[in-house]
DNA sequence: AGCACGCCGACT
DNA sequence: GTCGGCGTGCTC
């Protein structure tokens, strides 16, 4: 008999190798294995089948090795992941092997023979908590035995963590089932891990990142042999193994954190999560109070059921003053007037005041004063964000590439010596607020904070909540619930370069960053937007603050343009040196995709796009946005589209699903 | 991704 | 004369 096996590497290709006959009776598909690979002796990998040698095409195959010896016993993940991984490759991309190696990347090489005992139950206390009769009717769905899967829209004015603690009590009592919790990022894992603890004492697990290896092993191997009853994780815990997985709970749904697109494997854990649940027999809950269009498209074709819809007039209650600041009556300043005379009045009248910028770092783009002139990255492109432009070590760094350049001291175009700079980020912020508040003290939250160390990022999200910081800065994740005591206003100081891209998701992400400001006010307040797009749409409904009516808005939008949910999106960039290169390339890709339109293949592919200030650039860059109109489609346009011939000197960058546009 | 082979620069 | 840089090539 032979295995067919997958490797964590990035090849997209199987392996065949015999199978020693003791091993025969207890290799199963799902198993790990050790096996020599290459030049290594022993790599491990995991089964995917088992097969007669008679069934497998050996051709062209100079050796058939054999497996050393099987890792495991039972599968680490008994709803199947050589099937689940199967489908996330095929859906975004990424060579099988990585997706398995998400799944047991973090196992140790050695599991206990026999899986320990398991602990009595805890009595979990009945739960008291009144619910809203929505969410009434929600537990009651969860804990009536049968699978559901639904979309949650909390209340803009209630604290998730309570709910998710008896969403978690009632689907979890009795037995020794599980449940996870997936969070946006690791800020968020401690409030909802002390909310979880009463319910389930010393049985509430966390997972992310930055774990130290000792904990990352325990907290696995404790996910693994069910002594943990619920798992607190950011988005890489939808891979964690689970014993009897019976509910999963997306926390802010909505967030964007949750695609990864930086490294591979690629997926969205939200996707991930609602497939792992199905094929576990879990219920998923997905939770926010201002969902994805694409969520939102799901429950309205009853893909999701919805609970938890807020009465309208509920929403439509005093809120705070909304006002939109036109910023070409003010140019060159990063607060307008009226924001700034809002932020000294808010603080000098002892509120604190949440400052929005689009970005981190200080800013965007540099430019020369006299000329226009504007430095870019060698490799990228693109404009160069500005670091530390009065500090002595004042440079440029390109944001995609990391790449550091230095500080021109003259322009190379015209000999000016005076630079300028645009699109104000945190630091800047930070900078013009100290100007104009000299001794308040200034917080910033933004993703170099939540990067940095831990400690540092906790005392300026404490300082806030404390009521010791008079202002926050931050970017749009700081628009959460931080606790701020005494918030009197919100502001965002440019909130054009959301709109202006050609991002089709980018008024959602405006409205939600202006409903989760607004939320964050409540009833009293000043929220204060500056903008030079006065007239786009998402200002004409900011009034009402009414989610659901946006949403409905766009989703039809999204019907009518023929963007997800409505299609899937597979996009395909080449770039070159030659121009001819990447037309024959092109030509290549529109072949390739020639199945599109006939047959149940139904799809519209646009392009070329060559993006803005690149037309007439050495560098030759240009790509095409597939939209097929089933899951099954794109996945074929993916699998044709990464299958193409890869002429030399072009780069391919093929993304299924993007959320990155430029 | 590993891991080794391979062919050019600064060291004992 | 060797150690070692990382380019390139292969993995049942």
């Amino acid at each position: 008999m032979l295995a067919e096996i997958s490797f964590p590497i990035p090849l997209r290709r199987t392996f065949y190798y015999l199978l020693p006959e003791e091993l025969e009776l207890k290799a199963a598909p799902g198993l790990r294995v050790l096996a020599p690979l290459g030049r290594r002796q022993a790599a491990a990998g995991m089964i995917l089948r088992v097969l007669p040698e008679k069934d497998a095409d050996l051709t062209g195959l100079k050796e058939l090795k054999s497996v050393t010896r099987l890792l495991d016993e039972e599968p680490l993940f008994p709803e199947g992941a050589p099937e689940l991984s199967a489908w996330m490759s095929a859906r975004w991309g990424s060579p099988q092997g990585l997706c398995l190696g998400a799944f047991y990347a973090h196992a140790p090489r050695e599991l206990p023979a026999a899986p320990a005992a398991a602990e009595p139950e805890p009595v979990l206390p009945v739960p008291q908590a009144p619910l809203m009769p929505e969410l009434e009717k929600l537990r009651e769905a969860l804990s009536s035995g049968g699978r559901r899967a639904c979309l949650l829209r909390l209340s803009p004015f209630e604290r998730p963590g309570p709910v998710y603690a008896e969403l978690f009590a009632s689907a979890l009592a009795g037995g020794s089932s599980q449940g996870l919790l997936v969070v946006p990022d690791l800020s968020f894992i401690p409030r909802f891990k002390d909310e979880l603890e009463p319910l389930f004492p010393g049985r509430v697990g966390t997972w992310h990142a930055r774990l130290t290896p000792k904990r990352r092993a325990d907290a696995w191997a404790g996910a693994a042999s069910g002594r943990f009853r619920v798992m607190v994780a950011t988005r890489t815990g939808v891979f964690l193994p689970f014993r009897g997985l019976r509910l999963a709970v997306l926390d802010s749904e909505h967030e964007e954190v949750y695609r990864q697109e930086e490294a591979e494997p690629f997926y969205h854990a939200r996707e991930v999560l609602l497939r792992r649940a199905e094929a576990a027999g879990a219920s998923a809950v997905l939770a926010s109070p201002c969902p994805s269009i694409e969520t939102w498209g799901a429950a309205a074709s009853g893909k999701l059921e919805r609970f938890g819809a807020v009465p309208r007039a509920r929403m439509a209650g005093p809120g705070p003053d909304v006002r939109v600041l036109d910023l070409a009556r003010y140019p060159g300043d990063v607060l307008a007037r009226p924001l700034s005379d809002g932020i000294f009045r808010a603080v000098k009248a002892g509120g604190q005041a949440l400052v929005i910028a689009a970005r981190k770092g200080y800013a965007s783009r540099l430019f020369c004063a006299n000329c226009g002139w504007m430095p870019r990255c060698r490799t990228c492109g693109p404009g160069l964000t500005v670091l530390n432009p009065a500090g002595a070590g004042r440079s440029l760094l390109c944001r995609r590439c990391g790449r550091k350049e230095p500080w021109p001291e003259v322009c190379p175009s015209c000999g000016g010596k005076v630079f300028r700079d645009y699109g104000a980020g945190t630091q800047k912020a930070q900078e013009a607020i100290a100007r104009l508040l000299p001794g308040a003290k200034i917080a910033r939250f933004d993703g170099d904070v939540l990067r940095g160390s831990l400690k540092a990022m906790n005392s300026e999200l404490d300082s806030f909540a404390r009521g010791e910081a008079d202002v926050l800065v931050g970017t749009r994740i700081a628009l959460r619930d931080l606790g701020a005591p005494r918030l009197a206003l919100a502001a965002f100081i440019d909130a054009d370069s959301d709109l202006s891209s050609a991002d089709f998701r980018a008024s959602e992400k405006a409205y939600r960053a202006f409903f989760a400001a607004w939320r964050l006010l409540g009833p009293r307040g000043e929220l204060l937007i500056q903008t030079r797009e006065t007239g786009h749409n998402v200002f004409s409904r900011l009034a009402e603050m009414d989610y659901p009516s946006f949403a409905d808005g766009e989703l039809a939008a999204r019907r009518d343009f023929f963007y997800p949910p409505f299609s899937h999106i597979v996009k395909v960039r080449l770039a070159s040196f030659d121009a001819g290169a990447v037309d024959a390339a092109a030509a290549d890709l529109l072949k390739a995709l020639s199945f599109l339109g006939s047959g149940g293949d139904q799809g519209e592919i646009l392009g070329p796009v060559v993006p803005q200030g690149q037309e007439r650039r050495r560098f030759h860059s240009e790509y095409y946005m597939i939209k097929a109109s089933s899951e099954r489609s794109a996945a074929a346009c993916l699998a044709r589209a990464l299958a193409l011939p890869r002429r030399p000197g072009v780069k391919y960058f093929i993304e299924a699903d993007p959320y990155g546009f430029q």
